[in-house]
RNA sequence: UGGGGCGUAGCCAAGUGGUCUAAGGCACCGGCUUUUGAUGCCGGCAUUCGUAGGUUCGAAUCCUACCGCCCCAGCCA
């Protein structure tokens, strides 16, 4: 029950897409590759949290260019905030990326591995009076930036020599003042109307270990200070990010402008990720981790690598699912169901089959001798010979699905009502004779009769049934729970109504099911093994499973059409 | 009222002056096949490209003006 090798070398280049063309230009017209000889991204992750499915895009985006150019990707740490950061964080990264399929090879970086370079380029910048430490507090900061609509004003620390700069500047660095009570700020433009140039903040106070550099610093480099130059130290030649970082970029290129780096990389932006009925910042994460509105980080319901991965989304479905909603700039919100089918489309190729009764309903078959049971084949794969068959054993007694049954069926419901005739799949026709109630009217079991002509499913008088249906033997029966998913939010754009988002939390979004019965084969089923339970949806292990407690999860339901028609009436 | 972006079907998205009375995918709706009401297959689904003008023999593609949406006032990234 082995996963088919899952490589995302073997899969086709990446679509085209506006940053494709950019690059693809880039190389026709001999731009890049002087000093790295080809093109070079990076993904560049704080550890700050875990990575769900709008980092996959960028990672799917960074890496697939990457490869289709032959270039290289590195994965790069943006760790330059140590108050948020762990290195819990950064492992489950690195794990993430790892089974998304990507491989960094040697490229692994962390922006704290420049801190150094980082800190003499900011004396660089104050030695050619464009940088200055300023002593204003926070909140005068904000008053001195002025508005969206107004210009800010100089900070009265705006014109210090350089020697006081310089001075002040390495008394930040040894440690000399406390959290906040200086900046050292970039001298650019405080009237710009772009905010992002009023003097932005390079270097701040903050007495705070970091998880790799320990307590080495006092001082930290800001994203707008340490993402470009890294990006030149490690010779990225498309810097690729989101949206809203466009205002960045005159930032950015200033930066490379005024700093003797070894390199001239350039920011590309695309569009964030969106899907509806879910949330995917990591702000929003981060809060339902933290308040329990779900059970971590990895719940299956969160839209994180490690939820999906748990749930049984294949990496490859994530990685199809991210080149097939393309890479623009419009913003844009994929719908969930386009996800699902690309999980769908992967599993239905590559997943076994196998029998399971979500909610069982007891059936004897009068006509088979008690006490004895015997063995039928089953094929693995309807589409696929080369999974083989194997054994499923089938007895006097046999679950099958309660929703498979009626006891007044409409006129469309062709499966099991009293005196009606279906397939058990893979076994043989059987005909209810009668129905079992308890006090109070429920159902409790069926009597059946079965054709012994029947075994496989066909009768040799060529009678056909209209329904086929699934079943489990009861003696050899595997008990085991199921958990099913659904939307974790009822809106499909949570916190939209100018509400909290967490007001749109889906109270029904998990369901746990005990009691399921499932095929003895299932007992030998391995973490990661993805299978289908036929006629109900793709399920895999959960990690909450022991030997003799199995969990399954509902990794995405089959397509139903009956359940449509079913609205329908 | 400043700066930066974006507007092609319910959703994603090709298209960059003529073969566009606009690809493809998702969703949806029909039909065929089917020992999964699954899969597969076939067909349908924008005379119209935010709106209004203009340029042109000809525009989704060029120009102008409007309208709408997103991002920016962290010592977050």
């Amino acid at each position: 029950m082995n996963t088919p090798p899952d490589n995302p070398e073997t899969e086709d280049e990446g679509p085209g897409n506006f940053i494709r063309d950019i690059v693809a230009g880039d190389i026709a017209a001999g731009r890049v590759g002087e000093k790295t000889r080809g093109i070079v991204t990076r993904f560049p992750p704080e550890p700050n949290g875990y990575l769900h499915l709008g980092h996959a895009k960028s990672i799917v985006l960074n890496f697939g260019i990457a490869a289709d150019f032959n270039g290289r990707c590195h994965l790069r740490f943006d760790d330059t905030n140590p108050v948020k950061e762990e290195m819990e964080f950064i492992k489950a990264i690195e794990e993430d990326v790892r089974w998304l399929g990507f491989d960094w090879g040697e490229h692994l970086y962390f922006a704290s591995d420049n801190f150094e370079t980082l800190y003499q380029w900011a004396e660089h910048l104050i030695k050619n009076e464009k940088a200055y430490v300023d002593d204003l507090t926070a909140d005068d900061i904000r008053e001195y930036r002025g508005t969206l609509t107004e210009p800010g004003r100089p900070s009265p620390f705006r014109d210090r020599g350089v020697d006081e700069n310089l001075d002040l500047f390495r008394r930040m660095r040894a440690g000399e003042f406390a959290d906040g009570e200086r900046v050292l700020r970039a001298k650019i433009d405080m009237a710009a109307g772009n905010i992002n140039m009023r003097d932005p903040v390079l270097y701040r106070i903050l007495h705070a270990d970091h998880p790799r550099t320990g307590n080495a610093w006092s001082i930290y480099p800001t994203y707008d200070f340490a993402h470009g130059q890294s990006d030149a130290i490690e010779g990225i030649t498309h810097s690729l990010c989101t949206l809203e970082f466009e205002d960045h970029r005159p930032l950015y290129d200033w930066l490379i402008e005024n700093l003797p780096v070894p390199a001239t990389p350039h920011q590309y932006e695309f569009a964030r990720l969106n899907l509806t009925n879910t949330v995917l910042s990591k702000r929003r994460l981060t809060q339902l981790v933290t308040e329990n509105h779900v059970q971590g980080w990895n719940d299956p319901r969160m839209p994180t690598i490690s939820g999906l991965r748990r749930r049984g989304v294949p990496a490859a479905a994530i990685r199809d699912f991210c080149n097939r909603i393309g890479v623009t700039k419009a913003a844009s919100t994929a719908e969930t169901a386009y996800l699902d089918h690309c999980t769908r489309d992967i599993l239905n190729a590559e997943a076994p089959r196998r029998l399971g009764v979500l909610d069982p309903l007891k059936v004897v078959i009068e006509n088979y001798p008690e006490g004895e049971s015997e063995e039928l084949d089953a094929a693995n794969h309807p589409g696929d010979e080369t999974q083989g068959t194997r054994k499923v054993p089938f007895s006097r007694e046999i679950y099958i699905e309660r929703s498979d049954f009626m006891e007044e069926p409409p006129k469309k419901f062709f499966r099991l009502g009293p005196g009606r005739e279906v397939r058990l799949r893979f076994a043989y026709f059987i005909i209810c004779t009668d129905v079992i109630k308890d006090a109070d009217g429920t159902v409790t079991e069926l009597h059946c009769t079965y054709d012994p002509e029947t075994r496989g499913g066909n009768a040799p008088d060529g009678r056909k049934v209209k329904g086929t249906i699934h079943w489990v033997s009861a003696p050899q029966a595997l008990t085991a729970e199921v958990r099913l998913y659904e939307h974790l939010f009822n809106e499909s754009e949570p916190g939209s109504g100018g509400t909290d988002f967490l007001d749109d939390i889906n109270p029904d979004s998990l369901s746990v099911l005990k009691g399921c019965k499932l095929e003895p084969s299932l007992a030998d089923l391995g973490l990661g093994d993805n299978v289908q339970f036929e006629r109900q949806g793709y399920f895999c292990l959960d990690t909450d499973s022991s030997a003799d407690a199995p969990v399954f999860n509902r990794t995405v339901g089959l397509r139903d059409s009956w359940a449509k028609t079913q609205k329908k009436d």
